[in-house]
DNA sequence: AATATAATCAACCGCCTCAGG
DNA sequence: GCCTGAGGCGGTTGATTATAT
């Protein structure tokens, strides 16, 4: 109420990070790890709010991010998740670990939005702004009890294989990728192996490698630094660290290598698959009653839970991915 | 080539939640 | 039980880039 912003104080830079306040702030998290926002602009000397920090962390140079374009996968994912889900971006997001809620949200604004609207021409009433907030008001809170346990659990389930695949094969994706002014002090608030903590944060060197990249692009006038750090990025985009997690629990992640993403997509639903066959009847079996389900939600709101339990179920995963829109939404809307 | 318009997305803002005192 | 403040979330903005005229 009466309490200001963290970001009115005087002397607080706002607007794009550049590249060396990018260092900086990785360089802090791969000493200290992430979390403790409140104390990283005065560790660093960074001229940032301590929301400005996080969010750029999460957002950006948390390793495992995947940018660019989406996937149909990635799409139908996020459309179906909506629908059941409402805006709630970060809970959506907590199902593909791979992208941040704020892309997901803006992809969602600019393109989906769209997409699902020319898809419903001639089909009544469809204004954007219906759409979302009967959707998220209606159903989301209905739930919202039962969907974050189960997104705690599927995601607990995901990130356990994860750290075990990561144990049993070191990542060696990113072998001289170290950020030159860092030292190589192990992650305090992880429980990753020394080789773990490094590619999880080579990642990182490599968001900010391609920062510079596009960044070089545009100012000739590099610094040695920074051109040193591009010389240490060896590495494709199509091979990438992906880690477990989303950008709300970037506190507990483990990596694992991949060369697509479907490999990951696949074991994932393969973790789910086994993971969660227990936990169903005990977490999810005695939420979900609490839950009173609209009978036209039912059918959408069953594929999408096979789809995620059970990958071993095709013809499952077929119904969910081409069922369309109106089927999906029937109810909802 | 110049200008206008649209699309994209990083970052900000304000509210909410929840843990700790 | 109340208060405080850090962290998290969703909505929105605005700068930049792409495309159309």
């Amino acid at each position: 109420m009466g309490r200001p912003p963290c970001c009115d104080k005087i002397g607080i830079k706002k607007g794009p990070w550049t590249p060396e306040e990018d260092i900086i702030l990785v360089s802090y998290i791969q000493e200290h790890g992430p979390g403790n926002w409140r104390s990283v602009p005065s560790n660093t000397g960074l001229m940032r709010c301590s929301k400005s920090c996080r969010l750029r962390w999460t957002n950006y140079l948390r390793p495992g991010i995947k940018r660019g374009n989406f996937t149909d996968h990635e799409e139908k994912m996020i459309i179906h998740l909506q629908a059941l889900l409402g805006n709630r971006w970060a809970a959506i997001a907590s199902y593909l670990p791979q992208r941040t809620d704020n892309d997901i949200k803006n992809y969602w604004n600019t393109h989906l939005k769209k997409k699902l609207k020319k898809m419903q021409i001639g089909g009544g009433s469809d204004d954007d702004n219906n759409d979302d907030k009967s959707n998220s008001s209606n159903n989301s809170q209905i739930k919202g009890q039962w969907e974050r346990r189960l997104q705690t659990d599927i995601h607990m389930a995901k990130q356990a294989l994860c750290e075990a695949l990561s144990l049993d094969k070191p990542t060696q994706i990113f072998p001289e990728t170290k950020l030159p002014s860092t030292s190589s002090h192990h992650h305090p608030t992880t429980t990753t192996t020394p080789n773990q903590t490094t590619s999880l944060y080579a990642s990182s060197t490599e968001n900010i490698a391609r920062l510079l990249e596009n960044w070089m692009k545009k100012s000739p006038n590099m610094t040695t630094t920074t051109t040193t750090t591009m010389e240490t990025k060896p590495f494709s985009n199509n091979n990438m660290v992906i880690t477990t997690g989303s950008s709300s629990s970037e506190g507990t992640q483990s990596t694992i290598t991949c060369t697509q993403e479907y490999a990951l997509d696949s074991l994932w639903s393969f973790n789910s698959e086994r993971s969660s066959q227990s936990e169903e009847n005990t977490n999810l079996g005695e939420s979900k009653p609490q839950y009173q389900e609209p009978q036209e939600t039912q059918v959408p709101l069953m594929l999408l839970e096979n789809w995620l339990f059970d990958d071993a179920a095709p013809q499952c995963n077929e119904d969910l991915m081409n069922m369309s829109l109106e089927e999906s939404t029937e109810g909802l809307f």
